[in-house]
DNA sequence: TCAAAAAGACAAGTTTGTTTTACATTTTAT
DNA sequence: ATAAAATGTAAAACAAACTTGTCTTTTTGA
């Protein structure tokens, strides 16, 4: 699974430890995300993309390795 | 966290087992997920999507006290 | 009405997400 | 050039997702 989490923060100017605070996680959470290190929960997703102000399919998106 | 999963199966006739197939996981994942026993990760929240043909947020649903 | 299929439930165990702590590296602004 | 802020990384411990197995209940259809 892909993820644009650091390209959209970039956009909205937000570091992660401001994001971590407005989805309520650890700092390292949301950098081990970023980092591809782990994939979050639906509701973490979804407050992540709450956060940013669009859908959770433009952050995050399945690649063809997935089915596998 | 609210989810439409069992909406969205019967409105394409397709039973937990069978969706559990199609993304990879066990049965009982799927039922756990339905009667709202835990959260799916991404992951599997994008491929049952993908199965359904919908987006995500079509499927799972933010709620108020996810917030608190 | 009866059997088969589907769904609900539950417990024990494994895997993966998440937190915490702590430190190193990179970036930014002065 | 330097300090401060932001980011990367990693290990240990805990929480939540997921599996496997088994059994019960509900729904479906012949």
């Amino acid at each position: 699974m892909k993820n644009f989490l650091k390209v959209e923060r970039a956009k909205q100017n937000i570091t992660q430890a401001e994001l971590a605070v407005r989805v309520g996680v650890s700092r390292q959470t949301i950098n081990s995300i970023e980092i591809g290190k782990y994939v979050p929960s639906t509701l973490l997703a979804l407050k992540i993309a709450s956060v940013f102000e669009v859908s959770l399919d433009h952050i995050f998106m399945l690649e063809e390795s997935d089915w596998s």
